[in-house]
DNA sequence: AACGCCGCTTTTTTT
DNA sequence: AAGCGGCGTT
């Protein structure tokens, strides 16, 4: 380790540094060496405390946060880094909820169920107890769970406390306990953990287990937390338990950089913080090393706004910078023509490379417009979060028969599976097994493999397959390591046969990425660092992985496109902040549900202060949102920037196209959703085998012929609704039928 | 049981 | 724009 490293950090940067013992806050602001002073403290504890690896605990926002993190310290002290606890919240106490598993009646291989799990059991349990599943839905319902479980109250006190019940019953969902009480049973029965259960489980295991709290008490003589003001209550009181021995408490945030409220953060936990430790040492990192001048005061003028907040003093020796440039356009798609000229422009005037760039937008839907204009530049992008990987369907199916081999109990991936590919097990078949599984209290693979007693003859034969199948593939996990599991698994479902059959474009991207999930596998069976090769091991693996995580590009010089929720923690030369309207950013969510826009305000902060050199801002005068084109009002939030930072009217002006032209029609005319209009019933011109091929248009008197009717007249076309259906009526020797589907009509 | 068509909903952010 | 449920047809 260097002699010197302490030489090039200043005054309260060291003291972060050398401060181990007792409980610790750095309040660090943006871009002020946060992970520098990490990484030292680590390090130092390392070298010059020669504390023990096994015996620091530091949690994360994201995997790869903790995976770079543990990279740097290892440059510095060597190999010891390896051996550090470090990771998520979610990461590090499902490994430590594997090893105790049995305490909590779960065994070891336990599934973790993501949100499609959740909320696909959350549908099953509405439909269930046939609630209105238009009141109940699992969006809206599994907040009510999580945001409970995150607050650590079990189902038993939410039906049990009244309070509950009223507020459930005002907004007229009084059921929401007998869906919580279901889906924390079911869960249980199916060997699964949500997201949240990871950490309310913990909890529980904590509260009903002394011995384990106490070894694990022993065990991390220093925990450190990062990006802390993004931590729930659930988070927080288990870390305080495992720090109450040692009291070698670090916690290190910024509470102008609370972004996850949504998801039950609590900027509460800063201010407790200081309560349940009295002997308390604050430290305050108010110097800003990454951004000029300009950027800066920009930020500081936008936080000022809010009201809660701890005072701090964010400033910098920087440059004064360029002023921030702000992008007017006429659509979406000419936002990202003008992003894209810009990034193509300051390549070339200041020698930058892609990776120099990133694009910050509020939502992920707009990551389109700007995808197109960045290829039909040749500029090299790359989209972190969105879609990940694991969520792709060809993914999903592969992974439902992985985990259902390994897990028989997990319901969503039977129900995923068991008719996928077509096998002739139909809904109702399914139903059925299900009821009899409750009925007679069995789990659902006792009652699959009993199919022939509660089941016709033809559907019981398939499910006798298919339960032969799963045996075969279980022996299989059993014996071969993940990769050849896998391939032989994806081989005998069938599901490798179905892709490579279907010579779509799109089929083949699914087959390919099927290939790439097994290339995947591939590596994680030969990496040497990874010790138990089977399968269940492969499972928990990514199971907490997300896109983010995911970074073996070789090569690297991409513009970087992603929300500004998930560019926490990064830093770019160049940053643009897109989609700077009204509605949008700030998002109508928290306008509409009159919550305060200041979790919006420090969103705005954090994407300011993730720029360096120069900061662009762009927003449309109109965009398309849910398939139709709006105008747009620009965000109060640019009215809010200290206008000494902001050069208006910037140098590109919007260029025409059709569809700007098309859009100035609208602008100043409407703010309603803008329709086609429809005069004219559009049907499909049939080849012989009335396949649709062609479209043309049908008139009334049209002399047409149907498939079932045969040939006849059309005698009237209406438009009805509010969705411009058309319908038809056809008349046949003097008889009217009114045809609703027209799809294969032929016009003669 | 599978397929095809229609129409409704959805998108705020994520471990 | 796209995915999903519903419903009618094959």
């Amino acid at each position: 380790m260097e002699e010197n490293y302490l030489e090039i950090l200043n005054p309260p940067q060291r003291e972060a540094v050398l401060k181990t013992e007792g409980p610790t806050m750095i309040i660090a602001g943006a871009g002020s060496g946060k992970t520098r002073v990490l990484t030292y403290r680590i390090a130092h504890l390392l070298k010059e405390k020669n504390v023990d690896p096994f015996s620091i605990l530091s949690l994360t926002f994201t995997n790869k946060a903790a995976k770079e993190m543990r990279h740097r310290i290892e440059e510095l002290v060597g190999t010891d880094a390896r051996n550090l606890w470090m990771g998520t919240f979610h990461s590090v106490f499902s490994r430590i909820l594997r090893s105790e598993a049995d305490k909590l009646g779960y065994p070891s291989h336990f599934t973790i169920y993501d949100s499609d799990d959740s909320k696909s059991l959350i549908k099953n349990i509405v439909k269930y107890y046939g609630l209105d599943d238009k009141l109940y839905k699992p969006n809206v319902v599994l907040n009510r769970i999580s945001s409970a479980k995150n607050r650590l109250v079990s189902w038993q006190e939410y039906t049990n406390n009244p309070i509950y019940l009223a507020d459930d019953t005002e907004n007229g969902k009084p059921e929401m306990g007998k869906i919580y009480k279901e889906y924390v049973k079911r869960c249980f029965k199916a060997d699964a953990m949500d997201f949240d259960d990871l950490l309310f489980n913990t909890n529980v295991l904590f509260r009903d287990h002394v011995d384990v709290l106490n070894k694990y008490q022993q065990r991390f003589k220093y925990v450190m937390v990062d990006e802390f003001q993004d931590t729930n209550i659930s988070q927080y009181l288990i870390t305080k338990k495992l720090a109450a021995v040692r009291r070698n408490i670090c916690v290190v945030g910024d509470d102008a950089q609370s972004i996850y409220a949504f998801r039950g953060a609590d900027i509460q936990n800063i201010l407790n913080f200081e309560k349940d430790y009295p002997e308390l040492n604050i430290i305050k990192l108010e110097q800003n090393y990454r951004s000029s001048k300009t950027i800066v005061g920009a930020a500081n003028s936008i936080i000022g706004k809010n009201k809660n907040q701890l005072r701090k003093s964010v400033w910098t020796d920087n440059d004064e910078g360029s002023l921030i440039d702000l992008i007017k356009a006429t659509t979406d798609n000419e936002e990202g023509k003008l992003v894209a000229s810009a990034i193509f422009e300051s390549k070339n005037q200041d020698h930058y490379h892609n990776s120099d760039f990133a694009i910050l937008y509020r939502t992920n839907s707009q990551s389109r417009a700007l995808e197109e204009a960045l290829r039909r530049n040749n500029i090299k992008y790359k989209i972190v979060g969105g879609l990940s990987f694991y969520q792709r369907k060809e993914i999903k199916d592969i992974l439902g028969y992985v985990r259902f081999s390994v897990n028989q109990n997990d319901e969503q991936a039977l129900r995923r599976i068991i008719n996928t590919p077509k096998r002739g097990i139909g809904a109702a078949s399914v139903e059925k097994l299900i009821v009899a599984a409750a009925e007679n209290n069995a789990d659902l693979w006792t009652a699959l493999e009993n199919a022939t007693q509660i089941l016709g003859g033809r559907a019981a034969s398939a499910v006798n397959d298919f339960v032969t199948m799963i045996k075969s593939f279980k022996l299989t996990v059993a014996k071969k390591d993940a990769f050849e599991a896998a391939s032989h698994i994806a081989k005998n479902s069938g599901l490798l046969k179905e892709l490579y059959d279907d010579k779509t474009i799109e089929g083949r991207n699914r087959y390919e990425n099927v290939q790439e999930l097994l290339n995947g596998i591939k590596e994680f069976v030969d990496n040497p660092e990874s010790e138990d090769k089977s399968m269940a091991s492969f499972l928990q693996e990514i199971a907490l992985l997300t896109d983010a995580d995911n970074d073996k590009d070789e090569d690297k010089d991409y513009v970087t496109l992603m929300t500004i929720h998930s560019s926490k923690g990064l830093e770019f030369k160049n940053v643009f902040v897109v989609g700077m309207e009204e509605d949008l950013f700030p998002s109508q969510m928290m306008i509409s549900s009159r919550q305060d826009l200041e979790e919006e305000r420090r969103l705005f902060y954090v994407a300011i202060t993730r720029a360096e050199k120069k900061l662009y801002m762009s927003y449309a005068l109109t965009r398309y949102r849910f398939g139709r084109l709006k105008t747009c009002e620009p965000s109060r939030f640019l009215e809010e920037i200290d206008k000494d930072f902001l050069k208006m009217n910037l140098k590109f002006s919007a260029p025409s196209s059709p569809a700007g032209d098309y859009a100035k029609n609208f602008i100043g005319n409407t703010t309603q959703p803008v329709r086609k209009p429809v005069n004219q019933a559009v049907v499909h011109k049939p080849s012989a085998d009335f396949k649709p091929s062609n479209t043309s248009k049908l008139a009334e008197g049209d002399k047409v012929e149907h498939p079932k009717f045969g040939f006849g007249k059309v005698t009237k076309i209406e438009i009805q609704g509010a969705n411009k259906k058309a319908h038809i009526t056809f008349e046949k020797a003097g008889e009217k039928t009114l045809l609703l589907s027209f799809a294969k009509l032929r016009i003669l």
